[in-house]
DNA sequence: GGCGGATTTAGAATGATTCTAATTCGTTAA
DNA sequence: TTAACGAATTAGAATCATTCTAAATCCGCC
């Protein structure tokens, strides 16, 4: 674990105590495998991770966890209605998305419109436009990247 | 049935017909149900007001034709995890949405960053910027409507 | 060592969407 | 008008991610 996902890691279990849920040994596991990879996993992969350290996790404790760190702002949930959720755990701020069609990969995108973290700056204005309170934002792109083009050439 | 949706839905069955599937009665009127709201309904709301009409009408056949109008690139999907997909057929090109966290009220947004239709400008710059071969994208603001907020107040 | 609340488990329940096999519809050709 | 064919439709089963439930287990504290 590198130390920026260490970090993160310090982060999610400073929030979860916050909200006065103990980490377990299997929440922190969750954690782990939540901020060492860039990959945006489902639950069903970190369920996958856990397991390799404590086999008899069930699916509903990582819900669980999930659950938590969505209610302490530590997580981002990308929903999909066809396939699963996909999660964030190392940016939890709304931040764009590159998605690929065909490989379902996620990857975070930097490229950025507008301010440092790309859209606090517009919920604030949107906002004010709309008179709406405005809590959090998505925005992803959908297509085919890179790697599946030239896999298709 | 208002101008605007008599254009739509007259936009909607030539792109049908194009694909090569019959309009039928059923799919007409699925066309209204989604060309005279705003409300983006779901699938589910989209059979209600067809079974008016048409009460053997199954639900299956909704999602057919639904299928057959993202072939044709003639509305929008809004995916959700939790609840039913909602969808656009006013509008079905990319476009930003508000969300209701509290009602689920869905409504467009017409306040606009960049250019004449809000994304398709930046699709193509987002394109170039990270070699993915893009097709659409999402964007949407989640928070409490004015109504929600007054009914709380 | 034992108590009590929090955590976890396995499996059932839920609900939107998709699939399947059988039926019906509409059109065309005889 | 009827026969026949392919497309559209139906009802219900199947799927699958997620949530719920009730029972078992864990853990800190006395």
């Amino acid at each position: 674990m590198d130390k920026q996902a260490a970090r993160r890691v310090d982060e999610m279990r400073a929030a979860l105590s916050e909200l006065g849920v103990t980490v377990t040994r299997r929440r922190a596991k969750t954690l782990e495998a939540l901020a060492s990879t860039e990959r945006h996993p489902s639950a069903n992969e970190i369920h996958a991770e856990v397991r390799r350290w404590y086999p008899s996790t069930s699916l509903a404790t990582i819900y669980n966890t999930i659950e938590l760190l969505k209610e302490a702002g530590q997580i981002l949930e990308l929903e999909f209605s066809g396939a699963a959720n996909r999660y964030d755990g190392r940016r939890p701020r709304s931040h764009p998305h590159l998605i690929c069609l065909s490989c379902e990969a996620i990857e975070d995108m930097d490229y950025d419109r507008e301010g440092a973290d790309g859209d606090s700056l517009s919920l604030d204005r949107v906002s004010d436009a709309t008179g709406y309170k405005l809590v959090r934002q998505r925005t992803d792109y959908y297509g085919v990247c890179p790697s599946c083009q030239a896999a298709t050439a």
